[in-house]
RNA sequence: CGGAGCGUAGCUCAGCUUGGUAGAGCGCCAGCUUUGGGAGCUGGAUGUCGCAGGUUCAAAUCCUGUCGCUCCGACCA
C-alpha cells in the first residue's frame, strides 16, 4: 500500500476532547474519527487493526471448537420479555419503531437470540455440546460513553454461547474459553490478568474477567504478587482487616452517652471521645426492592467503622440488585434518628423484625460503640452477640490493600484495569426461560446448561494502545500493527534511486505476504519520521541519500535503535527481523504467566 | 439524573471581565528557497462566533432558554 493511495490523517496537536493517552493517540495517528459522543468511524489504519484483532479472535475461537454464526442486531422485544430482561436491562436498550409503530430492539447482547435458535434446532443430548459465536456490533444506551472506544454506544464484540448437558460439561466448555482467551490476548500483545469476577445475582463462582492493568481503567482489581489470587474488587475477599476487632466486653449493658454534633466515624474517633474506628459499628439503611411490583423495604447493614460497603457483595447476599441508600427522611421513619446517630442495638429499634445484615468482620465484636437511634447520642459497651439481633451474616466489606489474601495469606495489592474479556457460567436461566431443552438418554427433558463469553474487540484495540505507547506515539505489537513495515524513502522524485528501490522492495515484500506501507509522500524527512513513530509501525526502513551513498539503508525497529544494513542484504534483514519478532511474540503466547502485574518496565 | 467546565477558521486556542470593523499559530492554496527528526520567506482562501430568543443605536462579548461535547459522581447485561 502506498501512503498517498490511502487515507491517514495524522494530527500534530491533540484534539481537545480526548483525555486518556490511547484515545489521544487513536485520533492523532488517524485510526478513528468521532462522529459524536460514543460513536466513531474507523479510518483505514484503525480498520486494519480491528480486522487483525478479529482474525486472532476468530482463529482461537475456531481452534477451541466454537462455531461462527451471525445474528441479527435488530431484535424483537418479545424474546426479551420472555427472558425478563426487557425490564431488567431496560436502561441500556435502544428501542426503535417501524412504520407500523411496532417496537424493535437494537441488541446489546445476544443470549435471547442464540437461545431461541438453540431451542428450535437442538433437541437431543446427542447434539451437545455446542458453542456458537459471532463478531458483531452491539448497541448499548450507555449513560455516559467515555474515553473513545472504551465505553461507546455502539461497539464490536465477540460473543460466544455454550450449551451443555450437565454442569460438569459446562465447566469443560468454560475452561476451553478461558484458555482460548488467554491465548487471544497474548497473541494481541496484551499482558492481561484474569481475575475472579462478580457473578451478580445469578451467583456461582464461575466468572472471570480478563483485565489489562492501566491507571485509566474503570475497574479495580485485587491481586497478590505470588499470583495465587486475583479478583475484581467487587468480588475480592481477604482474611479480614489488618487491625483486629475488639472482642472483650467492656460493660454489662450498653450505656448511652451524649455526642452532640457528632455525625461521622471520624468525629467519634477524635477527642474527646477517642473511639477508634475499628471499635465502632457503622450502620447503613438501604431500601431494597425484592421485585418489580414490591414496595421498597428497609434493610440495616452493619460494618466495622473503618470498612466500606461492597455493593456487589450486598446484592449477592440479597439476591437482588435493586436497592438504594435510604433518604434521611426514610432513615428517620425507620429508626427515629438521623444519619450519624444510627445503630442496630435491639433495645433501640422501633421495628423489632427489621432485617439486619452484618459483615463478618464484626463476628464476636464486643465493647463496641454505635449510634443510639437518638440524635446526639451513642451507645458504648455494645456486644454484638448480646445486644444486636443479626438476621444474616455475610461478607459485605470492601477489601483494602495490604490485607492477607484468602488463598495463602499473601498481602493483597490493588490496581486499576480495563476489562477486555469476560467468561461467565450462566447456568439455565435463559435455557429455561426460552425453552432450550434437550432429551437425555432415557427421554427426560432438561434445560441446556449455558455459558457466555465476551470480548470487546474495539475496546481491545484501544487497550493495546493504552498499554503499548511511548512519548512518540503508539508502539504496535507486530501481530496487531496496521502495517508491519513502513518503507520511508527520503526522496520521492520518480527517477530517484531511493524511491525506485523502495518501490521494488514494496512489491517484493508484498508478494511475500508482508504488510508494507510505502511512504511516497513528498514530505520532508522529519514529517515522515514523526508520523511513522506516531502511528507506531513495528519496523521502519529509511532509504536516504546519505546511507545509499555508502551502499546502505537503515532499519529502525520502533522500539530498538537504528541499524545500517547493506542494500543487497536489506530484504533478507527485514524478513529476518520480522521472523525473529513474531517468534518472540509466539513465545509469550506459550507462557501465559507473562505477568501483567509487572507493568511498564516490560512494555513496548 | 446531580455537580463542574467548554462550544470562535479543518486543528489547537486568544478575544468576553469593561458591548463598537473577527484574531494568532498550525494546516490548506500559489510562488521562491530548503531537503536526515513536524523548514523559511512572500502572497492568498477559509467563520451564519453551537442554536433560538431578549436587552441595546450596536452583542462573540450582557441576560434567558436550548442543543452538543468533556470531566467527576450516580448508573452499568
Amino acid at each position: 500500500m502506498r501512503w498517498t493511495q490511502t487515507f491517514i490523517p495524522t494530527l500534530k496537536e491533540t484534539p481537545a476532547d480526548a483525555e486518556i493517552v490511547s484515545h489521544k493517540l487513536m485520533l492523532r495517528a488517524g485510526l478513528v474519527r468521532k462522529l459524536t459522543g460514543g460513536l466513531y468511524t474507523f479510518l483505514p489504519l484503525g480498520l486494519r487493526v480491528l480486522r487483525k484483532v478479529e482474525q486472532i479472535v476468530r482463529e482461537e475461537m475456531d481452534r477451541a471448537g466454537a462455531i461462527e454464526v451471525f445474528m441479527p442486531a435488530l431484535q424483537p422485544p418479545e424474546i426479551w420479555q420472555q427472558s425478563g430482561r426487557y425490564v431488567t436491562a431496560r436502561e441500556v436498550l435502544y428501542k426503535v419503531k417501524d412504520r407500523a409503530n411496532k417496537e424493535w430492539l437494537l441488541g446489546p447482547t445476544h443470549e435471547e437470540v442464540i437461545t431461541t435458535l438453540v431451542a428450535g434446532e437442538i433437541s437431543s443430548y446427542r447434539q451437545l455440546p455446542r458453542n456458537f459465536y459471532q463478531i458483531q456490533t452491539k448497541f448499548r444506551d450507555e449513560i455516559r460513553p467515555r474515553f473513545g472506544l472504551m465505553r461507546a454506544k455502539e461497539f464490536i464484540m465477540k460473543d460466544a454461547y455454550s450449551f451443555d448437558i450437565t454442569d460438569a460439561a459446562a465447566q469443560v466448555s468454560y475452561q476451553k474459553m478461558y484458555d482460548a482467551y488467554t491465548r487471544i490476548f497474548a497473541r494481541c500483545g496484551l499482558r492481561t490478568l484474569p481475575v475472579e469476577a462478580d457473578t451478580g445475582v445469578i451467583g456461582g463462582k464461575f466468572s472471570h474477567e480478563f483485565m489489562v492493568p492501566a491507571e485509566t481503567g474503570e475497574n479495580e482489581v485485587v491481586y497478590c504478587e505470588s499470583g495465587s489470587y486475583a479478583a475484581n474488587l467487587e468480588k475480592a475477599t481477604s482474611r479480614g482487616p489488618l487491625e483486629p476487632t475488639p472482642t472483650h466486653s467492656t460493660g454489662p449493658a450498653p450505656e448511652k452517652f451524649p455526642t452532640p454534633g457528632v455525625l461521622t466515624i471520624e468525629a467519634l474517633s477524635a477527642p474527646p471521645y477517642g473511639v477508634a474506628a475499628p471499635a465502632q459499628i457503622k450502620t447503613l439503611v438501604l431500601m431494597v426492592k425484592r421485585s418489580e411490583e414490591a414496595e421498597s423495604e428497609p434493610v440495616l447493614v452493619l460494618l466495622r467503622g473503618d470498612d466500606q460497603l461492597n455493593e456487589a457483595k450486598f446484592a449477592g447476599a440479597l439476591g437482588t440488585n435493586v436497592f438504594r441508600p435510604a433518604t434521611p427522611e426514610e432513615v428517620f421513619a425507620v429508626l427515629g434518628a438521623h444519619p450519624g446517630s444510627l445503630g442496630a442495638v435491639a433495645a433501640t429499634l422501633k421495628t423489632p423484625d427489621l432485617r439486619v445484615l452484618a459483615d463478618g468482620a464484626l463476628r464476636g465484636a464486643a465493647g463496641m460503640t454505635t449510634g443510639a437511634n437518638e440524635d446526639g447520642f451513642h451507645l458504648r459497651h455494645v456486644d454484638l452477640d448480646r445486644d444486636v439481633r443479626v438476621t444474616d451474616w455475610a461478607d459485605l466489606r470492601t477489601v483494602r490493600a495490604g490485607e492477607r489474601g484468602p488463598v495463602n495469606g499473601q498481602p493483597l495489592k490493588l490496581r486499576r484495569a480495563i476489562e477486555v474479556g469476560h467468561v461467565f457460567k450462566l447456568g439455565t436461566k435463559y435455557s429455561e426461560a426460552l425453552h432450550a431443552l434437550y432429551l437425555d438418554e432415557v427421554g427426560h427433558q432438561h434445560p441446556c446448561v449455558m455459558g457466555c463469553y465476551g470480548i470487546g474487540i474495539t475496546r481491545t484495540v484501544q487497550a493495546i494502545i493504552e498499554q503499548c505507547n511511548d512519548r512518540d506515539g503508539i508502539v504496535w505489537p507486530l501481530t496487531t500493527a496496521p502495517f508491519a513495515v513502513c518503507l520511508t524513502p527520503l526522496n520521492v522524485a520518480p527517477d530517484h534511486p531511493a524511491f525506485g528501490l523502495a518501490q521494488t522492495w514494496h512489491d517484493e515484500l508484498t508478494a511475500r505476504g508482508v504488510e508494507v506501507l510505502l511512504d511516497d509522500r513528498d514530505e520532508r524527512p522529519g514529517v515522515k519520521f514523526k508520523d511513522a513513530d506516531l502511528i507506531g509501525f513495528p519496523l521502519r526502513v529509511n532509504l536516504g541519500e546519505k546511507s545509499l551513498a555508502r551502499g546502505e539503508v537503515e532499519l529502525k525497529p520502533r522500539r530498538e535503535g537504528l541499524r545500517a544494513v547493506k542494500v543487497e542484504q536489506a530484504l533478507s534483514a527485514i524478513l529476518e527481523w520480522l521472523d525473529t519478532e513474531s517468534r518472540r511474540l509466539a513465545e509469550g503466547v506459550c507462557q501465559p504467566g507473562n505477568s501483567a502485574l509487572h507493568d511498564r518496565s516490560a512494555a513496548g
